[in-house]
Parts: structure tokens; C-alpha cells; sequence
RNA sequence: GGCUCCGUAGCUCAGCUGGUUAGAGCGCACCACUCAUAAUGGUGAGGUCGGUGGUUCGAGUCCACCCGGAGCUACCA
């Protein structure tokens, strides 16, 4: 079965900060988990690079759009690269094949009939290029942002009917429960479309940077439209010479909760409208903050991506972010509260765990794994663990299932320490007893780690190359899978400890 | 105003279709162990499950209302 899994596509005009990051690295969870599972994986992400934002703020620069998008969308391969992502492409809203690939889909759209010419009237601020709602303006007629007077200006544009969408997309609802999720999110978007569906404008006809509408060169298709369609263009010039449409959509979506409405409503009534199957289905996660607020430049509490990878490693905090965070919830985030799960729970319990299971091993039976059965007890515990890991992933349970993987992974501290193997060691008679137990430390923390592969890759890699058992399919994440007779190899600490710096003067 | 979600131990949160003495992690106190990155394991203290009133043999778990917090109520990428 084919698993197509995507990300909003960042747009080039914003810095790439913490919650690009997130959205990424959880995507690329569920691609490696599937991966793993043997299903065929296509993971998109890339940059959205056209509209009103961008052509303003190259002209301030002095450059054009296209330079601003080029040098811009470069940060977020680069993002994307660095919290080692493994997309299979990259798009770009500026890229010939999508803006050709918009085209064909807006003019199915207008040849379907669900185009029509009309005025967009409203109150226009020049410095946002932008229309404001009335229930933006303050003071009857004042931008919120630049407090100045704004003018009653007419814009004609083409019209998307997405009012006709009102009951295809209640009953879309309807008829699947789960297709948006978290519940909350469905609920929202589902009462917006209750509410009554207004047109929207297909189209702007103050700019030039953005994909030209086919039938009226005069005017550009709003950005949102073009940016959405990403999804499904992607697949048409993905892999050279191939269209891999059939193969893999409809797509998984995974969104920040600020763009639910054009992914929940406006999207799937598109693609209605074009004749295309919507997607399958829309994950909306929720915001990191920090210290109770929401990370801002104002407020000064943006946490940089790349200077906190420098720092403690790109696993450290793909791991964080979904221990911390209970994924589809906002949830906070802070530098003591990495602090402490990398040490207590990465450096203590996890990398202690291996560096004890290894020493024990290499000194007790010269770095050869016994191949003997499993300890009962210890496999009853850890029987169930692969399947409800997938379980949760399926329900797109990112925190969920680590907390699966990291109840396994105290089991196993709590085993060594009831087993007590340094007294048996000392015991000829217990020698069978210690075969078992180290077979079953080592099996159980290569079945962990196969687990734990999707959000720490590098460090699991490591650990199971050290266990002699480098294979990380999810067939093998059953608790002895694998028998024994590897030998196993040197480890250097997965996470040195951090040692909190000595009390400021 | 309307709608949605939430309010459970000091902190962060689990608790599915109502059913034994309400759970986890962190923090705190004490104990055990020594294989290991002085890491690990155990025990304990601590909660009128926001409030009131209902339904029920029985409610943290359903209903009503109230208090408190967050979000949505349309074209910002």
C-alpha cells in the first residue's frame, strides 16, 4: 500500500524557526515508521514562493521575486536537510512543471463551471496589499496593523463558487469521522462549513508574481490556490520522466492548526470541483510554546532550530519535541525542560542502558551475545509494545507511541536491576541464567531501538550497528525476532551528560 | 453573543463505550544495588478528579447550570 505524506510547504518570506522544524521532523517520523513497515512511502515538503508578501519585500530589497525565493527557499532545503528529513522531493510553487500543473487544475475547475468574473470590494490597506474584514478595522475604518485611514477600493477578480461545496463537504464530514483529527479541529471546521460558505476569490489582479490565471493573463491565481495545489502537482514531476499520481494520491496531510481552514474547507472543495479524490485525510497539530506563550519576535523568545542541533544533536531533538509536546496539542517547551529529559531520559536511561548492556556482555562473555531463549517474564512485558506502537502511529500518536517505546525502555533498567546479573556472574551455577538475561537485555534494547529508529535515526543506527543487528524493519521490532550469537561492538555514550553549569556568580 | 475544546497529585499530563482502594513522569523524602555515562531499582508523602444539582445499584467518566482558561466565528503564506 502506498503512504503519501506531506507538510505545508513554507512560505519563503518568514526566517525557518522551531515550528517548521516540528512539522517536518513529524512527517519524517511517520515516512521512516511506514518505511518500515515495508509500505511504499512518498514524502513531500518544499516552499510556497509567490504572492503579495514576497513580491513586496523584494521589492524593498531591491531584488526580484524570483531572487528573493531562490535565496530564501535555499534556508529551508537546508532546514529540511538538517533535521535530516528524508523527503523524496522538494517542491517550489516557483517551479515551471507546478505552475503548469495549477493551471490545468483551475481551468478544469472554470471548464466544470465553478469559475465566475466578480467585484471584491472592502477596505484596502496599500502598505499590507491587502483587503481588510470588517471585523478587522478598528475604528470603523483603520487598518489594526498601521492604524492609518483605509479606503472603500473594488478589485475584480475571479470567483471560486466554493458555495456550492456547502453539502458535498457536509456530507464528506459526515461520512468520515476521521478525516480531520484531532476531533476538536474536526468540530471546527465542520461548524465553519455549517455556518455557510461564502465564495472566494480565485484570483488577484494587483500583482504580477504568481502563476497567470490561463484564460485572463491579466491577472494572477491567489496564492493560497496555487499553494495548496502543490500537493498534487508534486507527484506529476516528482521523479523525472514519471507521473506518479495514480500511485500515490490521495495525500496525508499534516498542517499547523492557523491553516485549517484552506486545508479542511477550501482545499477539498477544489479538488471536488476539479474532479479529483480529496485527500485521505488532515492531522492538525498544535503550537510549541514557550513558557505559556507563543514564540514570537517581539516577545524575544524564538528558539532557532539550527543553534539548538548544534548544540545537543539533530536526535536529541527530534526526541524532545514529541516527548515533551503531546503531538495535536500546544504544549511548552524550554531549555530546562530539555535539559532535564535529555539527561534523565536520554543520557541516564536510554544510552545508560545500553552502555551497561554492553560492558556486561563484552565482560562477562567476551563480547558474544548468547543464543539462548528470552527471560519470560520480560518477554510477557514487552510482547505487546511493536503493536501498540503502530497502533498509535496509525492514529498519527507521535507522543503516544514514544511513551510505548520508553516504558520499554525503564522495563529493561528495571529487569537488569531484579536479574542483578554482576551476582550472577560470580556463580558457575547460574551461568545458563546469565546467558539468558544478557540475550534478553540485548534483544530487548535491539527491539527498542528498532522502535525508537523513525524519531532518533542516527542514534539508533549507532546502537544497533554496536548490537550487531543493523536491520531496523518493524518485523523485527518484536521482542525476540532476533536470536543471538552477534557479536557486538564498541559504543561510545549515545548522550554524554550534560552537566548543569556551575551556579553564576 | 454563538459554537468547540479544556480545567485530575507541587509541576506536566494519562484515564476508551460509567463499575474493585483514581494512574504515569518530573520534583521531594528515605532505602537498596554497584554491571553502567555516580547511571539504576524500590518505598513513601501528596488529589473533596473546577463548583452546584441531577440520572443511575454505582460517575473523574453521562445530563443541566455556574466559575475559570484556550480556540473558531472566512479570503494573513
Amino acid at each position: 500500500m502506498s503512504f503519501y505524506i506531506t507538510t505545508p510547504i513554507y512560505y519563503v518570506n518568514a526566517e525557518p524557526h522551531l515550528g517548521h522544524a516540528y512539522t517536518t521532523i513529524a512527517a519524517d517520523i511517520l515516512a521512516r515508521h511506514m518505511r518500515q513497515r515495508g509500505e511504499d512511502v512518498f514524502f513531500l515538503t518544499g516552499t510556497d514562493e509567490h504572492g503579495e508578501p514576497v513580491a513586496q519585500a523584494a521589492e524593498r530589497e531591491g531584488v526580484s521575486p524570483r531572487e528573493l525565493a531562490d535565496r530564501n527557499s535555499v534556508k529551508f532545503r537546508d532546514l529540511v536537510k538538517r533535521v535530516n528529513a528524508t523527503n523524496d522531493f522538494f517542491i517550489r510553487t516557483s517551479d515551471p512543471e507546478h505552475e503548469r500543473g495549477v493551471q490545468e487544475v483551475v481551468q478544469k475547475i472554470h471548464d466544470n463551471g465553478f469559475v465566475y468574473e466578480g467585484t471584491y470590494e472592502g477596505y484596502y490597506c496599500p502598505r499590507c496589499a491587502d483587503f481588510k474584514t470588517d471585523a478587522e478595522l478598528v475604528d470603523g475604518n483603520k487598518c489594526p496593523i498601521h492604524l492609518i485611514v483605509l479606503e472603500h477600493e473594488k478589485e475584480d477578480n475571479w470567483f471560486f463558487k466554493l458555495s456550492a461545496f456547502q453539502e458535498p463537504l457536509e456530507k464528506l464530514y459526515v461520512d468520515n469521522p476521521q478525516w480531520v483529527t484531532p476531533r476538536a479541529r474536526y468540530n471546527e471546521a465542520l461548524s465553519f462549513i455549517k455556518g455557510g460558505l461564502q465564495d472566494v476569490s480565485l484570483s488577484r489582479a494587483r500583482l504580477r508574481w504568481g502563476v497567470p490565471v490561463p484564460w485572463d493573463e491579466s491577472q494572477v491565481i491567489y496564492v493560497w490556490i496555487d499553494a495548496l495545489l502543490n500537493y498534487y502537482t508534486a507527484l506529476s514531476y516528482a521523479r523525472e520522466g514519471e507521473d506518479l499520481t495514480s500511485e500515490y494520491w490521495p495525500a496525508r496531510h499534516l498542517i499547523g492548526k492557523d491553516i485549517l481552514k484552506f486545508h479542511a474547507v477550501i482545499w477539498p472543495a477544489m479538488l471536488l470541483a476539479a474532479g479529483i479524490e480529496v485527500p485521505r485525510s488532515i492531522f492538525i497539530h498544535g503550537y510549541l510554546l514557550m513558557d505559556e506563550h507563543k514564540m514570537s519576535k517581539s516577545l524575544g523568545n524564538v528558539i532557532d532550530p539550527f543553534e539548538v542541533m548544534d548544540r545537543f544533536g539533530t536526535d536529541t531533538l527530534r526526541y524532545y519535541l514529541f516527548r515533551e509536546v503531546n503531538f495535536g496539542q500546544d504544549g511548552s517547551i524550554s531549555a530546562a525542560g530539555f535539559e532535564t529529559r535529555y539527561n534523565a531520559e536520554l543520557a541516564n536511561e536510554y544510552g545508560n542502558l545500553a552502555s551497561r548492556t554492553l560492558a556486561m556482555i563484552g565482560r562477562y562473555r567476551e563480547g558474544l551475545v548468547p543464543g539462548v531463549g528470552v527471560d519470560d517474564a520480560l518477554a510477557a512485558d514487552l510482547a505487546g509494545v511493536a503493536d501498540h506502537v503502530r497502533e498509535k502511529l496509525d492514529a498519527v500518536d507521535l507522543s503516544g507511541a514514544l511513551e510505548e517505546i520508553w516504558t520499554a525502555v525503564r522495563r529493561l533498567n528495571r529487569f537488569v536491576q531484579d536479574e542483578e546479573p554482576w551476582k550472577l556472574a560470580k556463580d558457575e551455577g547460574e551461568a545458563e541464567h546469565l546467558d539468558r538475561v544478557l540475550y534478553s537485555l540485548a534483544e530487548g534494547l535491539r527491539c527498542v531501538s528498532v522502535l525508537v529508529h523513525p524519531y532518533m535515526p542516527d542514534t539508533a543506527a549507532r546502537l544497533l550497528a554496536a548490537l550487531g543487528q543493523e536491520d531496523v524493519s518493524f518485523d523485527g521490532a518484536a521482542f525476540g525476532a532476533r536470536g543471538g550469537g552477534a557479536r557486538i561492538g564498541k559504543l561510545e555514550p549515545l548522550f554524554p551528560r550534560i552537566e548543569p553549569p556551575a551556579a553564576a556568580a
